[in-house]
DNA sequence: GCGATATTTCAACAATTATTGTATTATTGT
DNA sequence: ACAATAATACAATAATTGTTGAAATATCGC
């Protein structure tokens, strides 16, 4: 994780339209949504969807599946903890007993959570 | 947290200098810096600092304390497993079984990052 | 009190991002 | 092959955000 990548996911999820998005995904699990089912779960005109779609994918939070002529978008969950681990990996380094604590918890985060974000392209 | 207040957080971070300035603080942990300090850490203007403090401080991702003539920032980690914990709070809805580890990973950060919150405005 | 310093506010301009409608590409079912 | 459907690309416009320098506010040391 680099600070354009970074940056990237969080300029993603600035958007309210894109947070919607992101979050329905999320609650979507491994099933993931086809572009017309969630523009039409969100009131969100096709054209304007897939900008955002398009902006989401670029920035890895999503992964996108062909099924014919259906796009399949899956959240990318696993690339939020990756964010958290960058925003943190020099966490308090001054004083390091200061988040111990934090580092840990931010480790088990990241191993269990590996699971989850094998369900990338599979084309 | 709302909708409002993660797409504030979100958009925050999505500038490169915020970002900077937020990774510095988490960096520098309980300490913070002041606002010269920052400054002068990554060459950025003075005038245009105060305006990204300003939107890192209404997002509520820095805590600003007065020290006489200055100005001390520090970051608000906890807000960021806020954050995470508000994606995934309907993770995998749907399939309940297909997360219950990320739940529980969430979980467990969150709990042990309380005591990085109690530094916030003193005053 | 007065000059020096720290920080913010303001105004102007530059640059980026969001939205909408229309047109295009690709796939399905017959 | 053809009509219908899913989704994206493009172009135009509206709206928001970023940057800079100059001015204002407040505190410190003398």
């Amino acid at each position: 994780m680099d600070k354009l990548a970074a940056t990237s996911v969080f300029e993603s999820l600035s958007s309210g339209v894109r947070l919607d998005v992101f979050r329905l995904l999320v609650k979507k699990g491994l099933d993931g949504m086809v572009a017309g089912e969630i523009a039409a779960a969100l009131g969100v005109p096709p054209t304007n969807l897939s900008f955002h779609l398009k902006a989401l994918t670029q920035a890895r939070l999503l992964t996108v599946e062909q099924e014919g002529r259906y796009q399949r978008y899956r959240a990318n969950i696993a690339l939020m903890l990756d964010l958290i681990a960058y925003l943190t990996e020099e966490c308090c380094s001054d004083n390091p007993q200061q988040c111990v604590d934090l580092q840990a918890a931010l480790n088990c985060s990241a191993s269990v959570l590996q699971p989850i974000s094998t369900n990338s392209t599979k084309s």
